[in-house]
DNA sequence: AATGTGCAGATTGTAGACAATCCTAATGTC
DNA sequence: GACATTAGGATTGTCTACAATCTGCACATT
């Protein structure tokens, strides 16, 4: 299964460089990981005790790290009730697609006026990785290739406030995808179609890239609504998808010396 | 002391209206408030003990509202040094004024293509407090009033999340202004320069009400970096500004009946 | 005077306990 | 059968205690 790296997830929401993780930090990384994955489904409860249980840390980190996922909105927290995963159905879908719209073409934007050629690089990189998840004809691995590509493109542009907002988005993609479909689809085209992106940003193309990102997206949320017209070929998951289980959280790295 | 109501800084994270508010919720809005307000000075650490004691509770819940403003950006935690007060230094400001362009830029265009015309009411009743407030000649209260109106424009769009990276911005940007000057200044006319808003929205100009924004956050960034020339009159913070402490939080309301 | 070391007190991070609340199954009534 | 009530177990939210770590100050050394 492919998705953005854990370096992805856990970097973008630190503004500063922390010498170590915290209990906290990793627990927190781990949670949203399985949000992202499925592995706490949409609308789930966390329970407290087997999930401290099983990461292997006691309550209190794991509520004040699921706190910090519910300020994130990919966790809602009720009173008396406990926290569970966030669920987006097609009501907000607009919505969302809208902000995540905003984030991608600001970013497309200054990427393009920025003139950094490593990080466009990075992009292409990213979208190589896309091509060779297509090849797999697995849904969940293009959809996290996908994922990774426009998420590597709003980090390479450089501002942090996008980063960190696009991280979050990512996972809530996801997270409408399940509470709207059972079914986990993708483009059959997803390859060929980012191709575009690509080659417009390598041209330094500012507005041809945000025309592309918005027809997508655009295309995109159409399809999730189920208004568009089925001449996109998808594919779907395959039946049966390994099952991912949460596992003790790896200690805290001793502080580097000095 | 004017600035955005408390229902405007405690409404907009939430994705779900909840019940009744938990404690955490209601610290998470205290302290939010005491940031935005300078009692928790940018960069202060927060005594967890003494702090706890002061809003009247214990600090585990006072750690998990801590955590979700971590996440929001407005504390930093540093294992093994606790949570202190973010600071945002002069070389980020122009990131995250480009996030701020961006998501204000795109509720602008939202809100005017939505036709919502008690929406458009709302920002010119915003507009209003923000003539008296620069009656007052008081600082704090027309830079309240101003990043009220800001807020207002965004939340008027109705996204939910545009309107929460809004509501996580007009703190950030406080932040920023008490990390990157001693003083709190605000420009001398902020009402009429902030009219001409008003008026694009009223006429649903897009294109023009985007170009207005643009320019004038364009402005406040180039003044704060102190690359403006002083052609713009500003005020300054009276010298003895009233203190505002932390004090016990209102217990959660009773739930409602059925 | 500048630097290094040790120690006591303060603070943080986490675990465990307990009261309050929720949830579910069993039972009773119509 | 449908609906209401009750009780017990599960779970949550908060508090307290304790070990680990940090901080600041006093004293020693160069």
């Amino acid at each position: 299964m492919s998705h953005p790296s854990r370096a992805a997830l856990a970097a973008a929401p630190s503004f500063s460089r922390v010498a170590r993780p915290s209990t906290v930090d990793l627990i927190q990384n781990e949670l949203r990981n399985a949000v992202y994955a499925g592995v706490l489904p949409v609308g789930s409860p966390i329970r407290e005790v087997e999930v401290a249980t099983q990461l292997g840390v006691s309550r209190g980190p794991l509520r004040e790290a699921a706190q910090r996922l519910v300020q994130e909105g990919l966790l809602v927290a009720t009173p008396g009730r406990g926290m569970r995963v966030a669920t987006i159905g097609a009501d907000r879908l607009p919505a969302l697609y809208a902000a995540r719209k905003s984030v991608e073409t600001t970013a497309a934007r200054l990427l393009v006026r920025s003139g950094d050629d490593a990080a466009v690089a990075g992009v292409r990189r990213a979208h190589e990785e896309l091509v060779a998840a297509a090849a797999t004809e697995d849904a969940r691995q293009i959809g996290g290739a996908d994922l990774n590509l426009h998420w590597t493109l709003v980090a390479a542009a450089g501002n942090p406030w996008l980063t960190r907002w696009m991280t979050t988005l990512i996972v809530e993609v996801r997270i409408a995808t399940f509470t709207v479909s059972d079914e986990y689809v993708v483009r059959a085209d997803s390859a060929p179609s980012h191709a575009v992106i690509v080659e417009r940003l390598e041209a330094r193309d500012e507005e041809g890239l945000v025309q592309v990102l918005t027809e997508m997206l655009d295309g995109t949320v159409a399809r999730l609504l189920g208004r568009e017209d089925d001449a996109v070929e998808t594919l779907e998951e395959p039946a049966d998808a390994p099952e991912i289980t949460l596992g003790p959280i790896d200690a805290p790295d001793e502080p580097p010396i000095g």
